[in-house]
DNA sequence: ATTAAAATTTAGGCAAATCTAAAAATAAAA
DNA sequence: TTTTATTTTTAGATTTGCCTAAATTTTAAT
């Protein structure tokens, strides 16, 4: 499989947890900054090679053989950045676009004694799962800071939106995974929230609140 | 650069340590496998580049730039090679083929960050000297097992041909980075090495004496 | 010094992955 | 239900890295 092949099932595999029901060309295009065309070229070879099943004009969806394919890259880019950010140091805003390259190295060998190497981890550095050996993904149970009550103290284990940008804010605020977060006032005019974290009070905008998972 | 542009760079690099007036279009395209004439293109591309200086049917070399990115994927190769022995418990003979996809990760950032973590290794599993961040590259003083004289004692402390085949052979008889290896006996006929190591005495054939090194 | 052999380069072409522009199909709006 | 807008696909072209076959240059041998 190529690396365009592989960076193609990724994101049909990401869009296809909130698109379930056909991915659409367009969006593919969008998420791999390329042409409507071009995408149309690539899903008719993965459909041919039976990763994708593809109606003209319908989008598309995995199979079988191409969500495992999808798991696996999946799996690669998580378990790399967890070494990246465990191992060597570096923060979880850098990560994501090294792991990028790493997710494309073939040996399964290397893999599986990388996931050994770093004990079996469940969740990567932003709190997304790591698909084991076999692809199965253990869930965590987790809320959006938005949808949890006045008062009450959450712990942050994951965020929605991983961008450097707003990795990087959290960092400014000094929330990282693992962070107690207390809700202290909720402004229903725009939903702006008050909160507390570590020792601190300040005030977050409902677009912070949307991507911080909690529980 | 593109994986194949570095790969290019990387064979000459290796030929120019033994034809160091001008590597010959054919031996590359040995090393490669690939034909003549896609050599002569790509040489043209480097040469454009300014990556490698070309006089048609003369052979290349590289410049200044050329040899210091040459090196750099010389570093990483040799450092990942090191992580994956020590870090993942790979065998000597298994890592070879994982570096070679390796090495063309491109985060300068990382492979100065996976130096410090190995705490900045000077040679690699093979014994093969590791370039540092400026491309200085540390020599060791060694020499050919066939060129040790009769009833002296050495350390093994690389291999000339780092196959798969020879690895495994040098496995077999115990002999590893660092095994000490007294000469016994030397047959003047076939130049076949009678040795012990690892406490036990057997006879090597001067194809292998010739691509140990030892001090 | 010729001739023969080997190495190298040129010329023309192919496959992968992309692009632009135009055509076709679907979805949305009047 | 037409018409309009959007999405998607097709057609034809481009770039990279490779190929084969033929031409050229260098090297080796007589």
């Amino acid at each position: 499989m190529t690396i365009s092949e592989e960076n193609y099932l990724k994101v049909i595999y990401h869009l296809a947890q909130v698109s379930p029901k056909g991915v659409n060309t367009n969006a593919i295009a969008g998420m791999l900054d390329t042409k409507a065309s071009s995408v149309t070229d690539m899903i008719k070879k993965l459909d041919e090679k039976g990763l994708v099943s593809y109606v003209k004009y319908q989008g598309v969806s995995l199979t079988g053989k191409g969500l495992y394919s999808a798991k696996m890259i999946v799996r690669k880019h998580r378990l790399w950045e967890v070494f990246l950010v465990k191992k060597l140091n570096f923060s979880w805003d850098e990560v994501h676009e090294i792991a990028e390259e790493l997710e494309h190295i073939q040996s399964e060998k290397l893999i599986n004694k990388l996931d050994a190497f770093l004990e079996f981890p469940d969740f990567d550095p932003h709190g997304d799962p790591i698909p084991n050996a076999d692809g199965e993904i253990k869930k965590m149970q987790k809320k959006i800071l938005s949808d949890i009550q006045l008062n009450e103290t959450v712990k942050c284990v994951g965020v929605k939106d991983s961008s450097v940008e707003f990795l990087q804010f959290l960092d400014k605020k000094g929330i990282s995974l693992g962070t107690n977060i207390t809700i202290l006032e909720k402004e229903s005019f725009d939903e702006t929230l008050k909160i507390k974290a570590q020792e601190k009070t300040f005030t977050i905008s409902n677009k912070i609140a949307n991507n911080l998972y909690v529980q």
